[in-house]
DNA sequence: ATAAGAATAGTAATCGTTACTATTCTTATT
DNA sequence: AATAAGAATAGTAACGATTACTATTCTTAT
Protein backbone atom coordinates (compact mmCIF):
# COMPACT_ATOMS: atom_id res chain seq x y z
CA UNK A 1 0.00 0.00 0.00
CA UNK A 2 2.82 2.71 0.85
CA UNK A 3 2.39 6.25 0.91
CA UNK A 4 -0.29 7.84 -0.96
CA UNK A 5 1.02 10.21 -3.55
CA UNK A 6 -1.22 13.22 -5.52
CA UNK A 7 -2.45 11.86 -8.56
CA UNK A 8 -5.50 14.35 -10.90
CA UNK A 9 -7.31 11.02 -11.20
CA UNK A 10 -7.93 11.32 -7.64
CA UNK A 11 -8.67 14.61 -7.27
CA UNK A 12 -11.57 14.66 -9.68
CA UNK A 13 -13.09 11.94 -8.64
CA UNK A 14 -13.42 13.79 -5.33
CA UNK A 15 -14.27 16.90 -6.54
CA UNK A 16 -17.04 15.36 -8.94
CA UNK A 17 -18.59 13.56 -6.19
CA UNK A 18 -18.87 16.74 -4.16
CA UNK A 19 -20.82 18.06 -7.07
CA UNK A 20 -23.42 15.35 -8.11
CA UNK A 21 -26.39 14.31 -6.70
CA UNK A 22 -26.24 12.44 -3.07
CA UNK A 23 -25.72 9.10 -3.13
CA UNK A 24 -23.84 8.14 -6.72
CA UNK A 25 -22.89 4.93 -7.80
CA UNK A 26 -19.17 3.82 -8.69
CA UNK A 27 -20.67 3.83 -12.65
CA UNK A 28 -22.04 7.32 -12.01
CA UNK A 29 -19.13 8.99 -10.49
CA UNK A 30 -16.99 7.02 -14.03
CA UNK A 31 -19.88 8.84 -16.23
CA UNK A 32 -19.63 12.12 -15.18
CA UNK A 33 -15.65 12.87 -14.10
CA UNK A 34 -14.95 11.08 -17.60
CA UNK A 35 -16.57 14.66 -19.13
CA UNK A 36 -13.03 15.50 -17.57
CA UNK A 37 -11.19 13.17 -18.06
CA UNK A 38 -11.91 11.25 -20.73
CA UNK A 39 -9.42 8.40 -20.27
CA UNK A 40 -9.62 7.91 -16.70
CA UNK A 41 -10.77 4.11 -16.36
CA UNK A 42 -13.42 2.47 -14.26
CA UNK A 43 -10.97 0.59 -12.27
CA UNK A 44 -9.33 4.04 -11.39
CA UNK A 45 -12.48 5.05 -10.19
CA UNK A 46 -13.07 2.73 -8.01
CA UNK A 47 -9.85 2.33 -6.79
CA UNK A 48 -10.08 5.85 -5.49
CA UNK A 49 -13.71 6.58 -4.32
CA UNK A 50 -12.09 3.76 -2.16
CA UNK A 51 -9.29 5.13 -0.63
CA UNK A 52 -11.36 8.63 0.02
CA UNK A 53 -13.53 6.84 2.05
CA UNK A 54 -10.88 4.93 3.87
CA UNK A 55 -9.36 8.08 4.58
CA UNK A 56 -12.47 9.89 5.57
CA UNK A 57 -13.02 12.25 2.73
CA UNK A 58 -15.89 9.87 1.21
CA UNK A 59 -18.61 7.70 2.81
CA UNK A 60 -20.35 5.19 1.30
CA UNK A 61 -23.95 3.27 1.75
CA UNK A 62 -24.63 -0.24 0.60
CA UNK A 63 -27.80 -0.32 -1.78
CA UNK A 64 -28.97 -3.83 -2.54
CA UNK A 65 -26.05 -5.26 -4.34
CA UNK A 66 -24.68 -1.78 -5.11
CA UNK A 67 -22.25 0.65 -3.09
CA UNK A 68 -23.10 4.17 -2.87
CA UNK A 69 -20.44 7.04 -2.16
CA UNK A 70 -21.69 10.14 0.03
CA UNK A 71 -19.99 13.57 0.36
CA UNK A 72 -21.43 14.02 3.48
CA UNK A 73 -19.16 12.46 6.04
CA UNK A 74 -20.65 13.07 9.43
CA UNK A 75 -22.73 10.70 11.09
CA UNK A 76 -26.26 10.08 9.44
CA UNK A 77 -28.91 7.73 8.63
CA UNK A 78 -31.10 6.87 5.53
CA UNK A 79 -34.76 7.06 4.10
CA UNK A 80 -35.62 4.45 1.31
CA UNK A 81 -38.90 5.57 -0.35
CA UNK A 82 -40.74 2.66 -1.34
CA UNK A 83 -42.39 3.95 -3.96
CA UNK A 84 -39.18 5.62 -6.15
CA UNK A 85 -36.49 4.06 -4.61
CA UNK A 86 -34.92 7.24 -3.73
CA UNK A 87 -32.21 7.09 -0.80
CA UNK A 88 -32.14 10.35 1.39
CA UNK A 89 -30.08 11.75 4.02
CA UNK A 90 -31.49 12.10 7.22
CA UNK A 91 -29.16 13.76 9.90
CA UNK A 92 -30.06 12.56 13.06
CA UNK A 93 -28.23 11.55 16.44
CA UNK A 94 -28.53 7.83 17.21
CA UNK A 95 -29.94 9.30 20.55
CA UNK A 96 -32.36 11.01 18.68
CA UNK A 97 -33.88 7.94 16.32
CA UNK A 98 -36.79 7.64 19.05
CA UNK A 99 -37.87 11.12 18.49
CA UNK A 100 -37.09 10.82 14.45
CA UNK A 101 -39.65 8.17 14.34
CA UNK A 102 -42.71 9.69 16.00
CA UNK A 103 -41.47 13.22 14.85
CA UNK A 104 -41.76 12.20 10.73
CA UNK A 105 -45.23 11.99 10.84
CA UNK A 106 -45.15 13.57 7.63
CA UNK A 107 -43.61 10.86 5.86
CA UNK A 108 -45.32 7.33 5.74
CA UNK A 109 -42.59 5.36 7.85
CA UNK A 110 -43.57 1.42 6.91
CA UNK A 111 -40.62 -0.40 8.25
CA UNK A 112 -37.05 0.59 9.41
CA UNK A 113 -33.95 -1.55 9.20
CA UNK A 114 -31.70 -1.15 12.20
CA UNK A 115 -28.34 -2.76 11.85
CA UNK A 116 -26.24 -2.44 15.73
CA UNK A 117 -22.81 -2.30 15.56
CA UNK A 118 -20.39 -2.98 17.79
CA UNK A 119 -18.69 -6.12 19.87
CA UNK A 120 -20.97 -9.53 21.20
CA UNK A 121 -20.81 -11.17 24.35
CA UNK A 122 -18.70 -13.65 23.16
CA UNK A 123 -15.91 -11.37 21.75
CA UNK A 124 -16.06 -9.62 24.54
CA UNK A 125 -15.31 -12.32 27.21
CA UNK A 126 -12.53 -12.91 24.68
CA UNK A 127 -10.65 -9.87 25.14
CA UNK B 1 -45.18 -17.29 -11.96
CA UNK B 2 -48.49 -19.12 -11.34
CA UNK B 3 -49.53 -21.62 -8.87
CA UNK B 4 -47.39 -23.40 -6.47
CA UNK B 5 -47.14 -26.81 -6.55
CA UNK B 6 -45.41 -29.54 -3.88
CA UNK B 7 -42.03 -30.15 -4.56
CA UNK B 8 -39.52 -32.15 -2.27
CA UNK B 9 -36.85 -29.91 -2.91
CA UNK B 10 -38.94 -26.89 -1.87
CA UNK B 11 -39.81 -28.76 1.65
CA UNK B 12 -36.20 -29.85 1.79
CA UNK B 13 -35.12 -26.44 1.90
CA UNK B 14 -37.29 -25.01 4.10
CA UNK B 15 -36.94 -28.00 6.63
CA UNK B 16 -33.15 -27.76 6.51
CA UNK B 17 -32.90 -23.76 6.90
CA UNK B 18 -35.26 -24.38 9.74
CA UNK B 19 -32.58 -27.22 10.71
CA UNK B 20 -29.42 -24.55 10.61
CA UNK B 21 -27.61 -22.32 13.22
CA UNK B 22 -29.44 -18.83 12.25
CA UNK B 23 -28.65 -16.79 8.80
CA UNK B 24 -27.31 -19.64 6.44
CA UNK B 25 -26.09 -18.70 3.00
CA UNK B 26 -27.78 -19.84 -0.31
CA UNK B 27 -25.13 -21.44 -0.53
CA UNK B 28 -24.69 -22.81 2.91
CA UNK B 29 -28.14 -24.36 2.84
CA UNK B 30 -27.44 -25.93 -0.71
CA UNK B 31 -24.25 -27.98 0.80
CA UNK B 32 -26.75 -28.58 3.58
CA UNK B 33 -29.40 -30.08 1.81
CA UNK B 34 -27.31 -31.64 -0.95
CA UNK B 35 -27.01 -34.33 2.31
CA UNK B 36 -30.34 -35.33 1.87
CA UNK B 37 -31.39 -34.43 -1.98
CA UNK B 38 -27.37 -35.03 -3.39
CA UNK B 39 -28.90 -34.25 -7.00
CA UNK B 40 -30.41 -30.87 -5.65
CA UNK B 41 -29.16 -27.59 -7.96
CA UNK B 42 -27.82 -24.85 -6.65
CA UNK B 43 -30.37 -22.37 -8.72
CA UNK B 44 -33.39 -24.56 -7.41
CA UNK B 45 -32.26 -23.62 -3.50
CA UNK B 46 -31.65 -20.12 -4.69
CA UNK B 47 -35.41 -20.26 -6.30
CA UNK B 48 -37.05 -22.05 -3.89
CA UNK B 49 -35.26 -19.93 -0.90
CA UNK B 50 -36.92 -16.24 -2.65
CA UNK B 51 -40.03 -18.48 -3.19
CA UNK B 52 -40.45 -18.93 0.49
CA UNK B 53 -39.52 -15.84 1.67
CA UNK B 54 -42.05 -14.42 -0.88
CA UNK B 55 -44.62 -16.56 0.65
CA UNK B 56 -43.70 -15.30 4.38
CA UNK B 57 -42.03 -19.00 5.25
CA UNK B 58 -38.56 -17.14 5.42
CA UNK B 59 -36.65 -13.83 5.84
CA UNK B 60 -33.70 -12.58 4.77
CA UNK B 61 -30.98 -9.85 5.69
CA UNK B 62 -28.32 -8.71 3.43
CA UNK B 63 -24.83 -8.98 4.52
CA UNK B 64 -22.90 -7.48 2.33
CA UNK B 65 -23.59 -8.43 -1.03
CA UNK B 66 -24.75 -11.81 -0.17
CA UNK B 67 -28.38 -12.63 0.74
CA UNK B 68 -28.98 -14.77 4.31
CA UNK B 69 -31.95 -16.28 5.39
CA UNK B 70 -33.93 -16.99 8.35
CA UNK B 71 -36.33 -18.80 9.89
CA UNK B 72 -37.36 -16.62 11.98
CA UNK B 73 -40.27 -14.31 10.15
CA UNK B 74 -41.17 -12.27 12.79
CA UNK B 75 -40.17 -8.34 13.17
CA UNK B 76 -36.70 -8.38 14.07
CA UNK B 77 -33.31 -6.33 14.01
CA UNK B 78 -29.53 -7.27 14.07
CA UNK B 79 -26.79 -6.93 15.95
CA UNK B 80 -23.27 -7.38 13.95
CA UNK B 81 -20.09 -8.07 15.99
CA UNK B 82 -17.52 -5.83 14.58
CA UNK B 83 -14.71 -8.43 16.01
CA UNK B 84 -16.25 -12.11 14.80
CA UNK B 85 -18.61 -10.70 12.58
CA UNK B 86 -21.32 -12.84 14.26
CA UNK B 87 -24.76 -11.29 12.64
CA UNK B 88 -27.33 -12.16 15.66
CA UNK B 89 -31.41 -11.50 15.88
CA UNK B 90 -32.41 -9.00 18.18
CA UNK B 91 -35.81 -9.18 19.17
CA UNK B 92 -37.03 -5.69 19.61
CA UNK B 93 -40.45 -3.86 18.31
CA UNK B 94 -39.52 -0.38 16.34
CA UNK B 95 -40.74 1.62 19.48
CA UNK B 96 -38.39 0.22 22.05
CA UNK B 97 -35.41 0.74 20.16
CA UNK B 98 -34.55 3.47 22.45
CA UNK B 99 -35.22 1.64 25.20
CA UNK B 100 -32.67 -1.19 23.62
CA UNK B 101 -29.74 1.38 22.66
CA UNK B 102 -29.82 2.60 26.13
CA UNK B 103 -30.62 -0.90 28.00
CA UNK B 104 -28.01 -2.83 26.41
CA UNK B 105 -25.12 -1.48 28.19
CA UNK B 106 -23.41 -5.27 28.14
CA UNK B 107 -23.11 -5.10 24.84
CA UNK B 108 -20.62 -2.16 23.47
CA UNK B 109 -22.44 -0.77 20.67
CA UNK B 110 -20.16 1.17 18.69
CA UNK B 111 -22.36 2.15 15.84
CA UNK B 112 -25.76 1.59 14.58
CA UNK B 113 -26.99 1.33 10.78
CA UNK B 114 -30.39 2.03 10.53
CA UNK B 115 -32.49 2.49 7.08
CA UNK B 116 -35.86 4.47 7.42
CA UNK B 117 -38.46 2.70 4.94
CA UNK B 118 -41.83 4.78 3.71
CA UNK B 119 -42.99 6.88 1.48
CA UNK B 120 -41.09 10.36 0.48
CA UNK B 121 -42.33 13.67 0.28
CA UNK B 122 -42.50 13.71 -3.88
CA UNK B 123 -44.27 10.17 -3.85
CA UNK B 124 -46.35 10.99 -0.71
CA UNK B 125 -47.81 14.34 -3.03
CA UNK B 126 -48.12 12.17 -6.24
CA UNK B 127 -50.69 9.58 -4.95
C1' DA C 1 18.33 14.66 -13.88
C1' DT C 2 17.67 10.30 -11.55
C1' DA C 3 15.66 6.51 -9.32
C1' DA C 4 12.19 4.22 -6.36
C1' DG C 5 7.90 3.12 -6.16
C1' DA C 6 2.80 4.89 -6.40
C1' DA C 7 -0.83 5.33 -9.67
C1' DT C 8 -2.68 4.50 -13.99
C1' DA C 9 -5.33 2.32 -18.22
C1' DG C 10 -6.93 -1.62 -19.96
C1' DT C 11 -8.29 -6.01 -19.35
C1' DA C 12 -9.21 -10.49 -17.13
C1' DA C 13 -11.10 -12.72 -13.36
C1' DT C 14 -14.24 -13.29 -9.34
C1' DC C 15 -18.53 -14.11 -7.03
C1' DG C 16 -23.24 -14.17 -5.79
C1' DT C 17 -27.12 -14.46 -8.27
C1' DT C 18 -30.43 -14.92 -12.13
C1' DA C 19 -31.79 -16.59 -16.77
C1' DC C 20 -32.37 -20.19 -19.93
C1' DT C 21 -33.84 -24.84 -21.65
C1' DA C 22 -34.77 -29.54 -22.26
C1' DT C 23 -36.64 -32.88 -19.21
C1' DT C 24 -39.25 -34.64 -15.17
C1' DC C 25 -42.83 -34.22 -11.82
C1' DT C 26 -47.41 -32.82 -9.87
C1' DT C 27 -52.12 -32.44 -10.11
C1' DA C 28 -56.74 -31.99 -11.97
C1' DT C 29 -59.68 -34.35 -15.12
C1' DT C 30 -61.39 -38.04 -17.33
C1' DA D 1 -55.49 -45.81 -14.07
C1' DA D 2 -54.44 -42.99 -18.22
C1' DT D 3 -54.11 -38.26 -19.89
C1' DA D 4 -52.75 -33.61 -20.49
C1' DA D 5 -51.40 -28.91 -18.98
C1' DG D 6 -48.14 -26.62 -17.03
C1' DA D 7 -45.00 -26.11 -12.65
C1' DA D 8 -40.53 -27.47 -11.08
C1' DT D 9 -36.25 -29.38 -11.89
C1' DA D 10 -30.97 -30.08 -13.12
C1' DG D 11 -27.46 -28.30 -15.50
C1' DT D 12 -25.43 -24.67 -17.54
C1' DA D 13 -24.78 -20.04 -19.42
C1' DA D 14 -25.04 -15.29 -18.56
C1' DC D 15 -25.09 -11.27 -15.65
C1' DG D 16 -23.48 -7.09 -12.96
C1' DA D 17 -20.74 -5.08 -9.51
C1' DT D 18 -16.38 -5.27 -7.99
C1' DT D 19 -11.53 -6.64 -7.58
C1' DA D 20 -7.11 -8.41 -9.41
C1' DC D 21 -3.50 -8.22 -12.60
C1' DT D 22 0.21 -6.05 -15.46
C1' DA D 23 2.84 -3.25 -18.37
C1' DT D 24 3.41 1.61 -18.55
C1' DT D 25 3.28 6.45 -16.84
C1' DC D 26 3.55 9.76 -13.25
C1' DT D 27 5.04 11.79 -8.71
C1' DT D 28 8.30 12.97 -5.52
C1' DA D 29 12.53 12.91 -2.75
C1' DT D 30 17.24 13.14 -3.61
MN1 LIG E 1 -25.92 9.49 2.94
MN1 LIG F 1 -32.52 -12.50 11.59
ZN1 LIG G 1 -40.56 8.47 -3.48
ZN1 LIG H 1 -17.98 -11.34 18.15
Amino acid sequence: MALRIYSKQREQVLETVKSMDPHPSADDVYHRVRRRLPHISLGTVYRNLNQLVETGDLSCVRDGKMVRYDWETGHHQHFRCELCGVLQNVKVSNKEIMNLLSQYSGMIINEIDLEIKGVCGDCSERN
